[in-house]
DNA sequence: TATTCTATCGTTAGAGA
DNA sequence: ATCTCTAACGATAGAAT
């Protein structure tokens, strides 16, 4: 009942394939015209027909033979030089594909040392599992939520301070420091001190807009 | 802020032209492989970029080559009887536009006779601003109307003779001889007469599903 | 076979990085 | 210049006609 996805390859049935053909055919003509008209360049396209010999060309038989003279005046050097053939299309589509999916591996790590992260926050402490490479990259992401927990300390503060006339020194209220004595402390994680710190400075509102 | 519907001319502003190149290039490169791959038909486009000699070429050289050689060869007789070039797209989509304004046109005009004969239905009978070919039209699609109203009677009928296993011999209600004798007379228009026999019959429900 | 309809999918204009 | 993002626009698969 509802549309598939197309994939990518030939499409066995007869009667789905020539409505396909057809239906596709005179979209890509449609878009062609539309190239040639809307940036003014010169495009054709010549499409055959499954069943023999009737071309069709677009944009029109003129501009046609105009590019196809154009195309084979060109040394064969210079062909194969800046042409985008194929292979170089689907080279291109595999190193985007494979970018992506980079992309993804990382943003899904990121979101799963996230939820660790919380779960430690609301006191589900369970760092059992993990890695050395893990607790590394969980100590660099606890380190920047605080940088940026801090960022935004001193902007209320600052912000505060500049409607009530006085001018203070903003200074962090999570330090290294501060991390580093309570961390030497073999029944605390870094963990505690977020969560002790968002406790002790009602930083529950600030917990939520990290 | 809000994307605009594309005028089909000449993009006029150099980046946006720029940028609509790249974008609608690429965009028909992809339907050239995929129009390609899905129904293996033989396809090639080239593309001259507005900057000097770059083509690029679809689907690959090969397959370009393979189809300007059958392109070439073909005799100048058989290119010009069955290709399709812009010339007959545009024809073509200019009797298909025309022929959706005559289509658009029949169902104003009709969806107009409709509110009149409405209006006169519920009593407001102002005929006098209307043309012979508007009575015509009038008369016609009251005369469809009611053959549909009967026909709808009749439905009913024999569902509630088959129900009550009775057989009996439906006819019309409202009879051309009917409606021949009342337009006979001055002071009674056809619309009354499908007025009265709504009323009559208590038609009033199957007029809200003519 | 070709056209129509429509829900769904795919493309891209515009703005921002 | 390119890439990303998103909402709006356009194309089309599948079914019906």
């Amino acid at each position: 009942m509802t549309r598939k996805k197309v994939n990518l390859e030939y499409i066995t049935d007869d009667s789905s394939r020539k409505t396909t053909f057809r239906k596709r055919k005179n979209g890509m003509l449609k878009q062609v015209v539309e190239l040639s008209t809307l940036c003014d360049v010169d495009v054709c396209a010549i499409v055959y027909g499954p069943n023999g010999g009737e071309p069709e060309v677009f944009p029109s038989t003129e501009k046609a033979h105009c590019v196809l003279t154009r195309f084979k005046c060109m040394p064969e050097i210079e062909r194969s030089k800046n042409m985008l053939n194929q292979e170089k299309y689907l080279r291109n589509k595999i190193e985007k594909v494979k970018e992506q999916v980079r992309k993804l591996k990382r943003d899904n790590r990121e979101k799963e040392l996230i939820q660790i992260m919380y779960a430690n926050l609301v006191g589900n402490t369970n760092l059992q599992g993990l890695s050395v490479m893990d607790l590394n990259d969980l100590t660099r992401l606890i380190d920047q939520s605080i940088g940026e927990i801090n960022k935004k300390i001193d902007k209320i503060a600052n912000t505060m301070s500049t409607q009530m006339s006085e001018t203070t020194t903003s200074s962090p209220i999570i330090t290294p420091d501060l991390i580093e004595n309570l961390v030497g402390d073999r029944n605390t994680t870094i963990l505690d001190v977020v969560a002790t710190n968002f406790d002790n400075n009602g930083g529950n509102n600030l917990a939520l807009s990290l």
